[in-house]
DNA sequence: CCTACCGATCGGTAGG
DNA sequence: CCTACCGATCGGTAGG
């Protein structure tokens, strides 16, 4: 009694599953179907087109980010705290949604001009929100004053979407064990 | 008088160049001959396989990075100054090979089994070296002597292979400014 | 490096 | 969600 028919949910996230591992041209619809158990050509009474999935699945990855940005935005505090709600956040989302994180990170070039642009929009504001996170904190005291905001906030995020390639949830490091030795890495560096 | 017949390496390079912008899977052989001026059938007089051009890429790229872990560990001083010659060495060659660079990291995984193996082991082998530089630097002092040289190895790369997403050559940054900032970034963070 | 192909696979549609 | 397709494109080959 397994799984009778998929919705079009279903099919977001298998698409998602298979974009992050073989990569969008990589896949084709008849592999996505056989992912689901059923034929390539009965995606289009779920999707417009591959094109479509591939719109949905980083649309997705944007608006986690996004909530990210909104949540830590609204952090009480210093702006160190606001700095540790993104990076908590952020690494929360890659760890929750591998595929999507992945996807996002790694596919969206593939978009159509139209929905890369709005793609590209979207990563802009939210390093933007590191952006004055780090301002902030130069003028705060949370963090040093020769710091550039605007290349710390791009070695941050670095570190952040790199954890899609690396981190293994069943490896020795734990969640929290990686939040804070990231945390400390990012603020103390390794001298 | 320009380009009358292309080599074998015109082939590889353009094909890097493609890979880089498009991903494999997104590059025919068709486009790539229209890249050289030549027909995709034409290719195969250059290589067996379009696969075969995907080893080539990578490979190159493997080298280049070995270079420069080779040439970091022959630097004498500290193993701060190893470390230094690392950063720098990596870099460079993103710079000045971004298509190569971007193929290989992104790239690599759309190898045949046997092919992703020998590169799995010879990114290993690079990141060890960075461990190892890490170790290094705890015991003679370069640095922090709680810092975790697997995860810090880690971090340290993923800000260096980021650079490929981002930088511009034409931007503000010019090389030496972001090799400094960079570091300065890596050994004392933004607290 | 081209001509002239090959079988396989691609995204997608009509109609049920 | 399937049957039965469509034209286009794919990687690749034989022979020059």
């Amino acid at each position: 009694m397994i799984s009778v028919r998929n919705t079009r949910s279903d099919v977001i996230h298998a698409a998602g599953r298979l974009f992050a591992e073989r990569g969008y041209h990589g896949t084709s619809m008849r592999d996505l179907g056989k992912e689901l158990g059923l034929l390539g050509s009965s995606l289009y009474s779920h999707v417009e087109s591959k094109q479509d999935l591939l719109v949905e699945v980083v649309e997705e990855g944007a608006r986690l980010f996004e909530a990210v940005a909104e949540q830590a935005r609204a952090t009480p505090g210093t702006a160190r705290d606001r700095l540790a709600a993104l990076v908590a956040g952020h690494v929360n989302v890659v760890l929750d949604n591998v595929n999507v994180a992945r996807t996002f990170l790694n596919e969206a070039r593939m978009l159509d001009a139209e929905h890369r642009e709005r793609i590209v929009e979207a990563r802009d504001h939210y390093e933007g929100v590191f952006r004055s996170v780090l301002a902030d904190g130069v003028g705060d005291g949370s963090f040093r004053s020769d710091i550039d905001p605007k290349t710390s906030s791009i070695y941050i995020l670095s570190v952040l979407n790199a954890l899609e390639r690396w981190y293994d949830p069943a490896g020795p490091l734990d969640r929290d064990e990686l939040i804070g030795d990231l945390t400390t890495f990012l603020i103390t560096g390794i001298g």
